[in-house]
DNA sequence: AACCATACGGAGGCTGCCTCCGCTTCGCAA
DNA sequence: TTGCGAAGCGGAGGCAGCCTCCGTATGGTT
């Protein structure tokens, strides 16, 4: 994921499989890609694909014949950013305290999450659609988190039963509700009473 | 809550104020309000408006006269289910051990959750849309976990600090990414987790 | 029996989704 | 340079959903 360019090659994506792609495609490529960037993150992971087509001058023939599903489609324009964060979580495995690491880390997801309506949706869709490229960003993200996680679980920072799976699936889901409910401005305590749960073994062996 | 027929009023719901419907009027009403049901279930809370009418027998402008908008659908057919819930509650409240009964509760909720697709965006949809009649649903419901919490935390079983909001959005954010991401089995497991980290007073101060 | 407020229902205008295919353009090779 | 085939374009068209509007039907009342 630090290796740009190398991302997952599919029907049309710019790189270097096959031929190179023709200039004009290539050019609506990315004017796509801008166009379907701002649409989303105004409206949504339910922006209208006409619309994009129309903003980047574009018939909407030649958006379904460079993205064949709205998912591919998010998936391109949230590529860039995906790839930021598990940098990101890459470069905090140096950091000497590995749980304020791993809170760091996901602060940083908070902020983009909040940042990209759309970007949570897509990542729902993920798990839907199992061996898509789409699943692909999911695993990327699990696995960025997975390594902090885990030397934050050795570091005896955080409780040694959670897995990356499950801090992903309860971090997602504050974002998702905080974004369908319009309120960003709990994420901070929610997250937080989240990371306070994780810190310690259950306190007893948790009735039910 | 316990009082049924006296649920808010609305512009066409049955009940005793002013003139009492026409009986055809009533008819549909009831029609629309079980295909609604069905389809809400079957497809979440985007189910197709002129399906639902269709399967009601109905035409299309009788459900927007019934109701006018798809919360207003959305709602009416929940209200029910909503009811049972805040009762359970108010019953709850004789529990002998309230953190039992907090978490009893709780279970209760995501089974009706898991149960009914589209409850989940409608609660989400009833916080954007402040004071209509949709927002009384969250309301109750809240103030229905809001006594439960509040003898929990005053037994000790739950830390102090945490508010019937947070704790509501909190579950209700689990209940969300485990309909959106299909996956309802891992619900158990998530919401322990989340119970787990409520029950002491948070290790410290936590630090950022 | 007659009347009219109340309610019905669907046509119609709009937007969005997606497919299909005739036309255009690129870029290679001669 | 030119020519030509592959690659790409783009929008018409078919379908479905949303919602409004209004002519028509009907229940209930006097």
């Amino acid at each position: 994921m630090t290796t740009p360019g190398a991302v997952a090659a599919g029907t049309s994506e710019p790189g270097q499989p096959a031929r190179p792609m023709r200039a004009d495609a290539r050019r609506n490529y990315d004017r796509l890609l801008t166009a379907a960037a701002a649409a989303f993150a105004e409206h949504g992971a339910d922006a209208s694909l006409e619309e994009i087509a129309r903003q980047a001058r574009v018939g909407i023939g030649t958006l379904y014949r460079h993205f064949p599903t709205r998912s591919a489609l998010l998936e391109a324009s949230y590529l860039v950013q995906l790839d930021t964060l598990s940098d990101q979580a890459i470069a905090l495995l140096d950091e000497p305290d590995p749980g304020a690491a791993l809170v760091t880390w996901l602060y940083a997801f908070a902020e983009h999450n909040v940042r990209s309506r759309g970007l949570k949706e897509m990542l729902a869709a993920a798990v839907r659609e199992e061996g898509s490229r789409l699943s692909n960003c999911k695993t990327v993200l699990r696995e960025a988190l997975g390594a902090l996680l885990r030397r934050a679980q050795e570091a005896g920072a955080i409780r040694s039963d959670i897995t990356p799976n499950e801090l992903m699936r309860l971090v997602h889901a504050v974002f998702l509700t905080a974004d369908l409910t319009g309120d960003t401005g709990q994420i901070d305590r929610l997250l937080s009473l989240l990371l306070d749960g994780m810190r310690r073994p259950a306190p007893g062996a948790a009735e039910e």
